[in-house]
DNA sequence: CTGTTAGCGCTTTCAC
DNA sequence: GTGAAAGCGCTAACAG
């Protein structure tokens, strides 16, 4: 645990003064080239490195930048946070990854952790963060949230993807293919779900035909199998569920009760995560631009900083991709 | 953006000095229960939360703990990772989950971020780290590698699984269902994979047959068909993927193919991830017991903390996980 | 028990 | 151009 060198060591070394040292090393105006470049050499020769906390106290702004997860076993989210950091490497920001389960407590306690980090800013990929603590968060750095919160917040911009339609674009892709009895699949009351949802029904009822949503209970295998039974019994032809891990779920579960998709029971996913292409056969799925949902929450980011106060809400369009399922 | 309360504020509220306030927040001796009582709820009252980057720059130790990941595309590592969290969390610590990409200029810059935020110490799921930067790394604070280092390293504890055995346990279960030729198939160099051939390797060798293993290239998708028609020629009956992630590729193909899982091919693979129960059939898989491996992890850490010096380096037991796939 | 005093390593006026 | 000096918010001696 050798003492790190501070720029107090780098400035004796180069025979000058610190401040000529903390200037110098973040190239800011003022300093002679030949001093700098001296100043350079001898900070690298001592293996220097700046000390992050000293730093951020000092200034009010640091690089990094807080990503906040609930989950890390849906691919989705994990897709969405790689493309969030590119798009923040790019900008020069580090991420600072931090994991909150599904939990609100230990949601706030993540977030207020790298808050006190002084962040410059944070990035929220859960719907499971409370409005309180957005907003109380918003006050200490701007906030940017990748997906649905539970109630729009003031003061926090937001990307997102279309649910509504991404919905109806599977009602009318099943349609096409000719289906009438086409259920709805969840297994939780998030906001995004709910939008799947409305979006379900609307598109259903424009289509004169009836919706009906099956909850699926927590353990998946059970319901997903009652939930077969009861789709079957009901004469439903298709299946659009929530997300790509619950109809992943589903197809699990024909397969368990051979059941034959496409041929006896269509399934369609949303996310068009990681799972669809692993899925047999291949899952059909809406998917949402999150590549680009990363480079907006990036920039969105950037322009907070930049000193823009008015909220700015993206919402992107999502495609279907057409696969084996359904 | 509100400034925050300092300790002084909440001094001056309080009609006590800083350090008093210091004291009664960290409840050091040296207070009076009542002052003590009056500081906290004022503390409260003002909403104060302590500056970490202060405190960090001022004392040697936070109570922060980094873990350095380098895929969150492999379900294996996500689920060490919150084991991981879990007893960390139970130890005090807040986990700070730096994303390193398979690339190891990015995870020592993620790491030594980590470090430079003055983290308790760093624990790392993740074979890419250089064991330079690894020992640089442990010479700032204890590293904890959870699974294998490209090479030893001297002053880093580790705990991992028994990847030899596990590999044997594999061939010793297919062997038993009566198969003989057994194929090993990988995709990489990493030194988890490198152990569990030695493993098959010897173990095969013990039973008199012939060992052989086919490298998977990096589009899964070619490669794996390629393998299986490969692999099939040489009349194979049974293959022992590196890890769940190929075992699924090479059902994925199986399925692709019209070979059917087990009769044509049995498929085994190792880490039990969740994929392992996703897959149909249902994945065989080496278990390794990643929920005692986290909590060694965080044992590892707290010892060191404690002022261990010599290095430790725990080996678990894996098992075998039979099910439909072989 | 309580208060004063020095810094941790860095940035930032402000003189020279 | 360059350097001296004053803190950021906190902790850790040390006196009272």
């Amino acid at each position: 645990m050798a003492p790190r060198p501070t720029i107090i060591d780098v400035a004796t070394h180069a025979g000058v003064s610190k401040s000529l040292v903390s200037l110098a090393l973040r190239d800011a105006p003022g300093v002679g080239a030949a001093t700098r470049e001296r100043i350079l050499r001898v900070a690298d020769e001592l293996g220097y490195r700046s000390n992050t906390l000293a730093q951020g106290l000092r200034q009010r702004r640091s690089t990094l930048l807080g990503v906040v997860v609930s989950s890390l076993d849906n691919p989705y989210h994990t897709q969405v946070v790689e493309s969030v950091e590119q798009a923040a490497q790019a900008d020069g920001l580090s991420v600072l990854l931090a994991h909150g389960a599904r939990d609100q407590g230990r949601l706030a306690d993540r977030m207020n952790s790298l808050l006190d980090l002084n962040v410059a800013g944070l990035i929220v990929v859960s719907s499971w963060a409370d409005p309180g603590t957005l907003q109380s968060a918003a006050r200490r750095a701007p906030v940017i949230m990748v997906g649905r919160s539970l109630e729009p917040v003031a003061g926090i911009d937001s990307v997102n993807n279309d649910d509504e339609l991404g919905a109806a674009l599977v009602v009318r892709h099943l349609v096409a293919a000719g289906h009438e009895r086409i259920a709805h699949l969840t297994s939780s009351r998030r906001p995004a779900g709910l939008a799947r949802e409305r979006g379900y029904r609307t598109a259903m009822a424009e289509h004169g035909l009836e919706a009906y949503t099956r909850v699926l209970r927590r353990h998946p295998g059970e319901a997903a199998t009652g939930l077969l039974r009861e789709a079957t019994a009901e004469g439903s032809t298709a299946v659009f569920a929530r997300n790509d891990v619950e109809a992943f779920d589903v197809l699990d579960h024909a397969w368990d009760h051979g059941l034959d998709v496409p041929d006896d029971l269509a399934v369609v996913g949303y996310d068009d995560s990681a799972l669809a292409l692993r899925a047999r056969p291949r899952l059909t799925s809406v998917h949402q631009p999150r590549e680009r949902m990363g480079e907006l929450a990036a920039e969105l980011l950037r322009e907070r900083l930049g000193g823009r106060a008015e909220d700015r809400h993206e919402v992107l369009r999502p495609r279907l991709v057409p696969r084996a399922s359904g």
